[in-house]
DNA sequence: AAACCACGCAACCGCACTCTA
DNA sequence: ATAGAGTGCGGTTGCGTGGTT
């Protein structure tokens, strides 16, 4: 089916397209939650026809939606390869990292998240992280608050990961799984958090925004393909490496306000030997 | 049991950009 | 060169659901 998906058809000729538009006057599209039977309507239509113009799509398909609507509705919910449920540990410190670098650019940020779209990554930020910066009386744009992402929250995921890779070490499979792969990239990113540069410790946040590091670079030739000789697991043990090779020692002189430092020694009170998670954390407010 | 509330998520909207005739 | 159609993206809205009172 997926290789009927990719295809690129021009459903309707021009002419019909007219006549069809025509026809459908904007007070007969439907608006709202999507029924099974237009769902059904559109995964055999672009099963059969492939996706794009989404316009005369919807029109030839015969659903009463506007094209965006379709296309919507295909991108966010009916793709055969989207993935659905929570975000995994991985996902999460990716989000974190990436967002970290470039904003609420959610597409750009989801084209490394295989499975998951822009909308679902940008519902994420805004119920999840927005809310907690909000219950910290925080902006989330606030360096305090990114602080409180980059040096505790990121590390902690990447704890979590990697405690869990250590424990299913032997069922480990680097080399078909994308996510895998620049997760471990972006435990390389978090390990940075802790090495003592001054970049990391005294620099604005903005500052990530500027240049593309080593390992967003190894994200893109990974994902992309570019690096024919560099195999994924050689890559991941690569990546692994750098990570752990960094002793993860939060340094709590980065955290110069005081009610965020003792937020944070709160907590690390609280829970030394547990698996976190962003959940975890958060339960602690 | 019912009313209320908060939350999460699907869907919509508006704008900007690209493509095509 | 240009206008209109198509597409992509980020922001916002509103509905369904589960929890609380």
């Amino acid at each position: 089916m997926e290789m009927v998906l990719q295809r690129s058809h021009h459903p309707v000729p021009g002419q019909e397209q007219q006549e069809a538009a025509a026809e459908l006057s904007s007070a007969e599209l439907r608006r709202g939650p999507w029924t099974v039977d237009e769902d059904l309507t559109l995964i055999n239509y672009i099963s059969d026809h492939g996706e794009g113009r989404w316009n005369a799509l919807a029109r030839a398909a015969g659903l009463k939606r506007t094209g965006k609507s379709c296309r919507l509705r295909w991108l966010n919910y009916l793709r055969p390869d989207v993935k659905r449920g929570n975000f995994t540990a991985e996902e999460q410190l990716l989000i974190l990292d990436l967002h970290s670098r470039w904003g609420n650019r959610w597409s750009k940020i989801a084209q490394h998240l295989p499975g998951r779209t822009d909308n679902e990554i940008k519902n994420y930020w805004r119920t999840r992280v927005q809310k907690h910066a909000k219950q910290l009386n925080c902006d989330v744009n606030s360096k305090r608050f990114k602080d409180a992402m980059k040096y505790l929250w990121m590390p902690r995921l990447a704890e979590r990961i990697h405690a869990r890779a250590g424990a299913d070490d032997d069922n480990r499979d680097y080399s078909n799984n994308d996510l895998s792969c620049v997760s471990g990239v972006t435990m390389a990113t978090v390990a940075n958090c802790f090495d003592g540069s001054p970049s990391m410790v005294t620099s604005s946040s903005s500052d990530s925004f500027t240049s593309e590091s080593q390992d967003l670079k190894k994200i893109n030739l990974h994902v992309h393909g570019d690096d024919e000789k560099m195999n994924s697991e050689d890559w991941m043990q690569e990546v692994d490496h750098e990570f752990w090779s960094t002793e993860i020692q939060p340094n709590n002189e980065q955290f110069q306000d005081q009610q965020l430092n003792g937020w944070v020694q709160g907590f690390s009170e609280g829970l030394s030997e547990t698996l976190w998670s962003l959940e975890d954390i958060w339960k602690m407010q």
